[in-house]
DNA sequence: CGGGTTTGACCCGCGC
DNA sequence: GCGCGGGTCAAACCCG
């Protein structure tokens, strides 16, 4: 009697503990796609109050040699919008690449400063700079335009992000921190989710991220639908409401 | 000591 | 020429 008692009670707890993780992950993707949802916004804004007289010029094959579009001559200049935290203005974006940086410069129309940065590697050869500055409005948001392409690899001391997007950056930048959505339950603590994002955070191009946003969504509502599509899982459910509600002699709210 | 960061000086293009 | 504003240099400094 008690051990199949406790048999299901696992089970009740397994369910949960995969329904939580479930949410988790669910949240994490809510939140990638409103980060990028927001830096598309940013970005429009910033193209469209600076395009006085509009012209909407095609930007055609990137990287390759035939630009002949006048307006924009260097086209190998690329914009990101990065999420940070607001306070700790330590302007750093991890990226994956190792970066120096040389200057530091107060701008005329945004009162936090840009940071130049050159990548480690350009005594032999790389020519890539960044440069990074705060979002003037919306302080959480952090801009970093690239300049150039990197001709070695990432050499990225272990960290092998590719298992699970573990804490790879620095707690001090990009870590969102939700206080709602947090099940006080037996996570107890507040949910820190970090979007690192960092191999390919919200670069300006919009296909990948989308299609995995998408393909994220996917999944979790096909493991929603399975979920509750299963009996055993509802009849868990329907025991777990009923005992929570009946077993407890009084219930604080 | 060998790397990176800080920070004021310097350079250069541009408009007046 | 001159001032302004953005970009870079490099000496000083910091740190493991
Ligand atoms: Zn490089």
């Amino acid at each position: 009697m008690m051990i199949l008692q406790m048999k299901l009670l696992q089970a009740k707890l397994e369910h949960v503990r995969k329904q939580n993780e479930n949410l988790r992950h669910l949240v994490k993707a809510m939140n990638n796609q409103c980060n990028d949802l927001l830096a598309r916004i940013h970005e429009a804004n910033r193209t469209y109050s600076s395009s006085d007289h509009h012209h909407f010029n095609n930007n055609i094959n990137i990287g390759g040699v035939t630009a002949q579009v006048p307006p924009v001559p260097n086209a190998k200049q690329s914009r990101i919008f990065v999420k940070a935290d607001s306070k700790d203005s330590s302007l750093i974006v991890k990226d994956g690449h190792q970066w120096r940086k040389y200057g530091q410069k107060v701008t005329k129309d945004n009162p936090s400063p840009r940071a130049y940065f050159r990548c480690s590697m350009a005594s032999s050869g790389c020519p890539v700079k960044k440069k990074v500055q705060r979002c003037m409005e919306d302080k959480s948001f952090l801009v970093a335009t690239y300049e150039g392409e990197h001709n070695h690899d990432v050499q990225c001391s272990s960290l092998g992000q590719s298992s699970s997007l573990t804490n790879y950056c620095s707690p001090k930048s990009s870590i969102v921190h939700c206080p709602d959505y947090q099940t006080t339950d037996s996570f107890g603590s507040d949910v820190t989710l970090d979007l690192t994002l960092s191999g390919s955070n919200q670069e300006t191009r919009p296909p990948r991220n989308l299609m995995q946003v998408c393909d994220d969504k996917k999944k979790i509502e096909e493991y929603v639908a399975s979920l509750t599509k299963d009996p055993s899982f509802t009849i868990a459910v329907a025991d777990a409401v009923a005992s929570s509600i009946n077993g407890p002699p009084h219930r604080p709210m």
